[in-house]
DNA sequence: TTTATATATTGCAATATTACGATAAATATA
DNA sequence: TATATTTATCGTAATATTGCAATATATAAA
């Protein structure tokens, strides 16, 4: 035990707990959100932006990018990470169908 | 090590991830569907519905709970839980800023 | 080629999460 | 009161996550 039981749930179920995952997390929020804010995406700042070690803004950055949220171009000695627009957008699509149902929905209790 | 360093980042993020969080699991995000789908959001039956044991399923009721995305409201023997809608008005707005930033910035990689 | 710089990986310790059996608590009904 | 039903809690095992020091890797510049 102490794994999730993915294979009771379905695809959609799935996937979106896997992208709101990796979302979940202080620093990668903060992540995205340095993303968002700076202008071309530099990238190693990052590591002296937020409060955590090199090698743990590195893994956070690592789960991002496996998730698709974010993307790595190899610019010299450094890496250029920036929004993969893509995987938000699907994002963005699956949340808003859940608050559009929750909207219509009166709550009973 | 291994507790998330909250302390270093804002409150609005730290509230974010709690609500991403409690959302991350295809358990959870089953559950509120469950009771988007159900008229009048009747409870146990959630255990029927799910391919998770009874202790589990209180568990992961409990987490939705404390993060604010669900209500529950003792009717006789059972419990009554149903959406929270005042989090979820919360939870949308800080999500579709964030939606809003990046549709607004176009990626340079 | 050597050195400096930037990022990733490894290894490890601390903590958190997931899941469930056993059991407790609370309430309705007989 | 005794019994059945519903939900919560406890205890525990398995696994995952978080964070960092040490180290490796890769590329640019000297």
């Amino acid at each position: 035990m102490g794994a999730t039981k993915t294979d009771h749930f379905t695809d959609k179920q799935n996937d979106l707990s896997v992208l709101l995952k990796a979302l979940a997390h202080p620093a990668r929020i903060a992540i995205i959100e340095y993303l968002i804010k700076t202008e071309g995406c530099i990238c190693g700042d990052i590591v002296n932006e937020l409060p955590l070690a090199q090698p743990t803004i590195s893994q956070h950055l690592k789960e991002l990018r496996s998730a698709g949220l974010i993307q790595g171009n190899i610019e010299g000695t450094a890496i250029c990470y920036c929004i993969d627009e893509k995987t938000w957008t699907r994002l963005q699509k699956t949340l808003n169908q859940l608050f559009e149902k929750i909207e219509n929905k009166k709550s009973c209790c």
